[in-house]
DNA sequence: TTTTGAGTTGTTCGA
DNA sequence: GTCGAACAACTCAAA
């Protein structure tokens, strides 16, 4: 008679190393069962868009080539989390159920239906912290308050001290002892097929524990250094470009942070920059914090005064900004750069989004959920707090007269607009100086660069002066 | 309780 | 062309 095996429940913790819940369930000597649940309802409207099911797809599929390495496999399920954790435990006459935290609303209205769905049972259900450097209960003001301003907040992090060293990944993992069914991946659907718009997801991404390690340390080693201003310029690879690996829990932020400053320690890495990149890991879990303590960031102003602002709701503009047609080419860049490969550089988010919220006038809401939709590293709790940042609604944010400059930003930070013209070919062949702005530059400039405003390109959808202006007016008008 | 210092990422204007 | 001020007070966090 085999022992009762211990499930492992994994969600967006798809590793095997510094998984505290697959560690423990390992060191009980039992089985251990490892599952995901494919429950696609649990979430609502913010159940998993295109993009990052494809991440997902393939994430999931390392997970279970990893396991498979260390004697075990990835047991797939699809249905509402309780009901086939509830079957799994019927049909393996499994003992214990562990799993990682998670800190969507959503998800933390499951793990209380899970629980539930055991109470009164014999099966030992324990939940594992691990997507954050610290738990969000943990970090308070004096006065007990959840913070509402980031420096506080750092400086708060700073002082509980280093965050403890991350767990080695297990050498092996028991086996089930016990056959148990399990969906075939590939009939979930999580890949697009009717078009299969994913080449330039292939291209530029390589999901998974493995590749999530390789792209810290590529980053360790070459650009962290030059950081702190490199990680402004769209068309450099300045950027750690891990926020896809941690959302989904492939590396954790506690192996970020180790790394980067034992890294410190034997390169010659300036304090400068190590600082500026665990600022970056601060802000993912500000971000968390500021969801978990508000858990309707994601669709109410943070601050409700915001909730007067005139709005306009305009569907052909907001087709224009997401197709990339605005007629601005560092936005048009980013927002291409962002449907090719599902991920948009920093700055050039900064950009687009305020342009959609402060030229446009378009609710923050409509960009979030565009940005869901596309990024393979949408994050609920960094959407959410980014763009509420941006629209000058949130904690912390921008005041509101802080509205970017579509010409300037392209001009300080794409100044000899590589970025533009990898993404925007068709107005490549304009010089430097009028590439970011082309309907200033003269006709004789634009012919001989094969263009035609409003037929090749677009004229601007709207001036940017003017809807400068109008901006101001509607912060203005919402005040009174 | 009251006071005080401080607060990611920008732009424009005028001297 | 460079530089400082204005943009608007307000809220937060800590002493």
């Amino acid at each position: 008679m085999s022992a009762k095996p211990i499930i492992v429940w994994f969600r967006n913790d798809l590793r095997l190393a510094d998984n505290r819940a697959l560690t423990a369930a390992i060191a009980t000597k039992a089985p251990v069962l490892p599952v995901f649940i494919h429950d696609p309802h649990a979430a609502g409207v913010w159940t998993p868009g295109s993009a990052s099911r494809w991440w997902l797809r393939h994430s999931l599929q390392a997970l279970d080539a990893a396991l498979e390495k260390r004697g075990s496999r990835l047991i797939f399920r699809h249905g509402s989390s309780e009901t086939a954790l509830r079957e799994l435990v019927d049909e393996s006459g499994a003992s214990g159920l562990y799993f990682s935290r998670s800190y969507e609303p959503w998800a933390r209205v499951q793990e209380e239906r899970v629980k539930a769905a055991f109470d009164g049972t014999t099966v030992d259900v324990k939940r594992f912290a691990g997507a954050l450097l610290r738990e969000p209960e943990d970090v308070r003001t004096k006065a007990g308050e959840p913070y509402k301003v980031y420096t506080p907040f750092w400086r708060a992090l700073m002082a509980l001290g280093a965050p403890g060293a991350p767990l080695p990944a297990p050498k092996s993992v028991p086996g089930p002892g016990k056959t148990v069914a399990s969906d075939r991946l590939a009939d979930w659907a999580l890949l697009p097929t009717k078009p299969d718009w994913s080449g330039g997801l292939r291209d530029m991404w390589s999901p998974g524990e493995e590749s999530a390690h390789a792209r810290l340390a590529t980053f360790l080693k070459g650009s962290l250094g030059g950081y702190a201003d490199q990680r402004n310029l769209p068309s450099v690879e300045g950027t750690s470009r891990l926020s896809p690996h941690l959302h989904f829990g492939e590396i954790s932020p506690r192996q970020c942070w180790q790394l980067a400053v034992t890294g410190r320690k034997s390169a010659t890495q300036s304090d400068a920059a190590l600082e500026t990149f665990l600022k970056e890991l601060v802000w993912r879990e500000f971000s968390y914090h500021l969801l978990f303590h508000w858990p309707t960031l994601p669709d109410e102003p943070f601050r409700p005064e915001f909730s007067a602002f005139p709005w306009e709701a305009d569907e052909d503009k907001l087709k224009a900004w997401q197709r990339g047609r605005t007629g601005y080419p560092i936005v048009d860049a980013g927002m291409r750069q962002l449907w090719h490969t599902g991920w948009m550089h920093n700055r050039v988010r900064m950009v687009v989004a305020s342009f959609l919220v402060k030229h446009l006038l378009i609710p923050w809401q409509a960009g979030a959920a565009w940005f869901w939709d596309t990024l393979v590293d949408a994050d609920l709790a960094s959407n959410s707090a980014s763009w509420q940042w941006v629209a000058g609604s949130g904690a912390d944010a921008a005041p509101y007269f802080r509205i970017f400059n579509p010409i300037t930003q392209g001009e300080k930070f794409d100044t000899e607009a590589a970025y533009v013209r990898r993404w925007v070919p068709e107005i490549a062949q304009l010089p430097d100086t009028v590439i970011h702005a082309p309907w200033t530059a003269p006709k004789a400039v634009l012919d001989k660069a094969g263009i035609t405003l409003g037929k090749t390109y677009p004229l601007p959808i709207v001036d940017h002066a003017a809807a400068r202006q109008r901006a101001l007016d509607g912060y203005a008008a919402m005040r009174a």
